[in-house]
DNA sequence: AAAGCATGACGTATTTTTACGTCAAAATTA
DNA sequence: TAATTTTGACGTAAAAATACGTCATGCTTT
């Protein structure tokens, strides 16, 4: 009973388009830029990091999960979060500048 | 007498920002891709490739020239525009790979 | 000059995004 | 166990993006 919604574009284009749309935002490479020079990687230091509320840093961090550039595990009452791979291989491969001169960094703990 | 509204992020993150804002619409991808593949580039042909009005196909345009993806010149009473040197360079450097597929081109006309 | 195109500017309704306050749950600390 | 922390879920107001219709302008054709 779902409507079968008409697609007007290519589905990688529209893949594409939610990747950078997840990129769209200064909060958002702030974030990405902190975890790439972190290893260790709270939900509460990012928090500290980025000029937004708590609630606006973690909404953020879910987009960036949901593109799948972030990564987060539960550790008690703690939350690490990290770059997931795709998050690493586009700042390995990205010509753009601001992305590749981010460090690469394994959470030691994810 | 403006209002000297204080700067929530980094200049350079805000205008990465902006450009990767440009790239997050299929429509505008699909321009980008478009103008790649061509080397003339009347706005009208570009409105017959994207499945969207017209007037909505030139606000895309508009917002790609806004950040110098794109460029457009006058010629009589149609508008010729083609992928300004920013997108060239960005094609040529990016790792994306739907980017770097592209063929950039060089408008003849432009 | 008149009629017809191609464009861009402008206004606007709808949908998304953004930012944040409040609540509730789970875990730590006292 | 009670108080405190840390976090995610939910609701919401305000701002921005999206898609289009209409209008005006400036070329082309006829």
């Amino acid at each position: 009973m779902a409507e079968a919604k008409t697609q007007l574009f290519d589905n990688d284009l529209q893949e594409l388009a939610q990747l950078f749309k997840a990129l769209a935002h200064p909060a958002r490479l702030q974030i990405l830029s902190f975890l790439a020079s972190q290893n260790a990687c709270f939900s509460g230091d990012i928090t500290e990091e980025i000029p937004l509320g708590r609630t606006t840093v973690n909404q953020h961090l879910s987009e960036l999960k949901k593109v799948g550039l972030v990564q987060g595990i539960v550790r008690g009452s703690k939350t690490n979060y990290c770059l997931d791979n795709k998050a690493i291989e586009l700042l390995e491969k990205s010509g753009i500048e601001f992305l590749s001169k981010l460090n690469k960094s394994n959470c030691n703990d994810c």
